[in-house]
RNA sequence: GGGUAGGUUCCCGAGUGGCCAAAGGGAGCAGACUGUAAAUCUGCCGUCAGUGACUUCGGUGGUUCGAAUCCACCCCUGCCCA
């Protein structure tokens, strides 16, 4: 349940209620495809990092270890060790990025596992059946998302076709709530807004699955190759037609600068592989732009990755032995920048909440929206 | 002392007359990364100058139109025998 505190233009500050706990918005999802934040972080070390909500990836988990050893062993909550809310994409995004090793049909798409190759069969209800045996709090219908640039009429027929799947996972969620098997009978589920950079194909489709009355509203197929300008217009475009009372979630979005333009642009909720993946390759986002920790120039810097960060890497480690670890590649090198951008970017989103609340938004919004994406 | 295998650009290591500034690693330097096929990938990596020029393959001489590659001697290292 979806419950407003206060707006500032169209960002908004809510809290969204699950079985698993209430997530303060805008929030910040952290992203454990297969059950493990990468870089070595257990759902223990989440606390810490002031993560709010775990992502965690149908396809992957059905890959490996599958979903129905999940399920026999009490779903995922009980298997990584994270009681917080678990948001499970559907596999849908695979779709887009193993293509090659697919084919897409009306009934749903057929991959070829990239673990051993074998054939796998993925549709709108088997996409269901995998995240209700997984438990998950929230599931994500399965959707078809689109490389930009395409053209019109293949965004429209993809758009079409995964408003058809919508309704195929909505009635297949609520016979399994209903099954009295459930790991999780009160799964919710988000359909995904889809029509790629065409604004007339956004809003006809988020029109559309507005009617459906889902538990919250994805916007999917963003930050996919197009510039981040028409990302912008494209969230702005389709925002009036997002219903005002349920949670909006910018799917794989973004920088840190992205964030804060889509917060502004009303979107409460967000994940994105970009903290965790570039702190393993050493690209460290902090209060005056992006590092390199790499770089030659840390060699002997005494001070911590971000001066004014609070993590448990800032406290305790210098920029120069961070460095060091990186050059020996030892696996703590990752570990301890991993929580520092994890960390960076769940603080990111309390500062955005805090100047939410005291109604400073727009003076934040201006003080951080350039610095923050910016090389250093 | 005798025999034998070698000494290649920061390191390891290919190359045995021209296609060699010299394969391939590593190291180093820089870049990319947006619902994770990513502990990954890309570029640079003798020196200058934008096609090219110049200095390199233990040392010194030599053979040759041309040598890292062939010859002579010398220096050094590993292994074996005394």
């Amino acid at each position: 349940m979806y419950q407003l505190i206060k707006q500032s233009g169209t960002a908004r500050r809510a809290e969204f209620q699950t079985v698993h706990g209430t997530v303060q918005t805008p929030a910040f999802q952290n992203v454990a495809t297969c059950g493990a934040i990468k870089g070595a972080l257990s759902a223990f070390d989440l606390k810490d990092l002031k993560c709010q909500v775990m992502l965690c990836n149908t396809y992957h988990l059905h890959v490996r270890p599958g979903d129905g050893l999940v399920r026999d062993l009490g779903g995922l909550h009980r298997f990584t060790g994270w009681s917080g809310p678990i948001l499970t994409d559907s596999g849908g995004f695979q779709v887009f990025s193993l293509a090659g090793l697919r084919k897409i049909k009306e009934e749903g798409v057929t991959f070829h596992s990239h673990v051993d190759g074998r054939v796998i069969f993925m549709g709108p209800e088997e996409s269901m059946q995998i995240q209700s045996n997984l438990g998950s709090t929230i599931a994500m219908a399965f959707d078809e998302c689109v490389e930009n640039p395409a053209p019109h009429a293949y965004a429209k027929e993809a758009c079409e076709r995964t408003y058809r799947w919508l309704v195929r996972c909505q009635k297949k969620m609520k016979d399994l709530n209903e099954s009295g098997r459930a790991v999780n009978p009160q799964q919710l589920l988000f359909g995904i807004n889809q029509g790629c950079t065409f604004a007339d194909l956004r809003i006809e489709h988020m029109k559309q699955i507005a009617d459906l009355n889902l538990d919250g509203y994805a916007i999917g197929g963003l930050a996919v190759g197009e510039p981040k300008e028409v990302m912008y217009e494209i969230i702005s475009a389709v925002e009036p037609y997002a219903p005002k009372d349920k949670i909006r979630y910018l799917m794989g979005v973004g920088t840190p600068g992205n964030i804060l333009e889509a917060v502004r642009r009303g979107v409460d909720l967000f994940d994105c592989v970009m903290p965790s993946r570039n702190a393993r390759h050493g690209h460290l986002f902090t209060h005056d732009g992006i590092i390199n920790i790499n770089n030659n120039k840390y060699e002997r810097d005494d001070s911590p990755i971000d001066p004014h960060c609070g993590c448990p890497t800032c406290r305790h480690f210098s920029r120069a032995y961070i460095r060091h670890l990186f050059k020996a590649k030892e696996m703590l090198a990752m570990r301890l920048c991993v929580m520092h951008n994890l960390y960076f970017y769940n603080t990111l989103m309390e500062d955005i909440r805090a100047a939410l609340d005291s109604g400073t938004f727009e003076a934040f919004y201006r003080a951080n929206v350039d610095k923050l994406d910016t090389r250093i």
